[in-house]
DNA sequence: CAATTTGTTAACGACCTGTTAAAAGCATAT
DNA sequence: ATATGCTTTTAACAGGTCGTTAACAAATTG
């Protein structure tokens, strides 16, 4: 992943084309995919820093996308692209989560203020820390695991190892990339000690079994969340 | 003059930016200047609610800038930015009234808590600021803590704690937070000056057991209110 | 079946916290 | 100036917590 890229998905050829060579002279990588299925498809073979949705996508629309991609990444910032006069309540209600929206037209110099605008926000922006895992709401600010009426106070260790599960749902998760992330670095110590938070956190968890952190063997993890 | 406009002045671009449209995200009105000579001019227009001056500045730095506002308004706040590590007395020799200063690196939420408390304190609008905590009521104005016939007196710093705790009740305080936000910075022994306030304020609160002061290991503290 | 990886539990020890008391600051009155 | 009374910080020590490590059982792989 470059520093700044960035997943595009519009299905008007020219506007497409446009907007891909702009931002792709201002130093952004750019993949351009002309529908719902192929964007999705592309995000799942790699991040991106920021995604730009055209909100009127034939088949699978703007909004449809971005929930699926939502659930790949809780933190990914997506600026949707709508035409004018579309309904501002629809709009709003995807503005969680830090998403914003851009209206046509639009000229080149707003998308791309817009855009830095953006990834600087969120780039220093505490995320939204609540995360709905099955039955649990996980409050990583406040380190509670809460399940109707019991609350498990989690140490900070614990709340971080879940919070990246928990940004990784579905996503094979190797060992490397969580201590890494985590603990700084990896060696067999830290790895047997990621052992044992897993075990804590899977004893909290077990009162959901549609929850599940699964070990895929020699690689490492993934939270399974059961429909 | 909006109702709380701030005069920013800030050499460095990205914590200009920053700064500035964070706090314009929260109802701010933020004019930016990056250097003292373009911020004094920039006061001479038109009168702001607050300043916010980075102490290291090219040419003519906050505390210069401050002396010649401070001749044009005496009553203005200026809250400084200053680096880590620089000397306390010269800030302090430089705070005049209701003067304040932060340490880099700060977050947005520490910097928008002290514009908060610096804005109450200074308008005329004082709201009473009573806080009902459990069978307690907190006079934070006047530093009592009463219960039915029972009314201690608290020192200005024991106030300005159990306020940051009444201001985030339920949620995770972390210890650099408070400390930032009262004490100015955080090192070990205010670290340890903090325990000593909590272990007071417990004291004082135990009559009610339903309010809490608990301890979360290695991050902080929240203020529990049971029903 | 042997080698390796993972699951689980318990013990250790570093570090964090609670509490009390003494020292240092600080403002006011003497 | 010096004393006084109050607040805050520092010190000292007792306890507690949690991440790591160890130890062993169980599972996975080839």
């Amino acid at each position: 992943m470059s520093e700044r890229s960035i997943l595009l998905v519009e299905d008007d050829q020219n506007l497409g084309f446009v907007v891909k060579d702009n931002l792709e002279l201002r130093g952004f990588h750019v993949d351009w995919a002309r529908n719902g299925e192929e964007g999705l498809s592309a995000y799942k073979n790699k991040p991106y820093n920021i995604c730009l949705f055209d909100v009127m996508l034939p088949q699978k629309d703007g909004f449809s996308l971005a929930t699926e991609i939502r659930g790949l990444d809780r933190q990914i910032p997506i600026l949707f692209v709508t035409a004018k006069g579309m309904q501002e309540d629809r709009i709003e209600g995807f503005k969680v989560g830090g998403d914003d929206y851009i209206t046509k037209p639009f000229s080149m110099e707003e998308l791309v203020y817009r855009i830095e605008v953006f990834l600087k926000r969120t780039s220093q922006e505490r995320q939204p820390s609540r995360y709905q895992l099955g039955k649990f709401t996980f409050d990583y600010e406040n380190l509670l695991l809460i399940k109707e009426e019991f609350k498990q106070n989690l140490t900070q260790k614990e709340a971080d190892v879940l919070k990246y599960f928990a940004d990784h749902t579905g996503q094979v998760v190797k060992r490397e990339s969580i201590l890494k992330a985590i603990w700084g670095e990896d060696d067999y110590f830290m790895g047997r000690s990621l052992d044992v938070f897993i075990s804590k956190l899977r004893s909290y968890l077990k009162p959901d079994s549609a929850i599940e952190i699964a070990n895929l063997h020699g690689v490492g993890f993934k939270l399974i969340l059961n429909p």
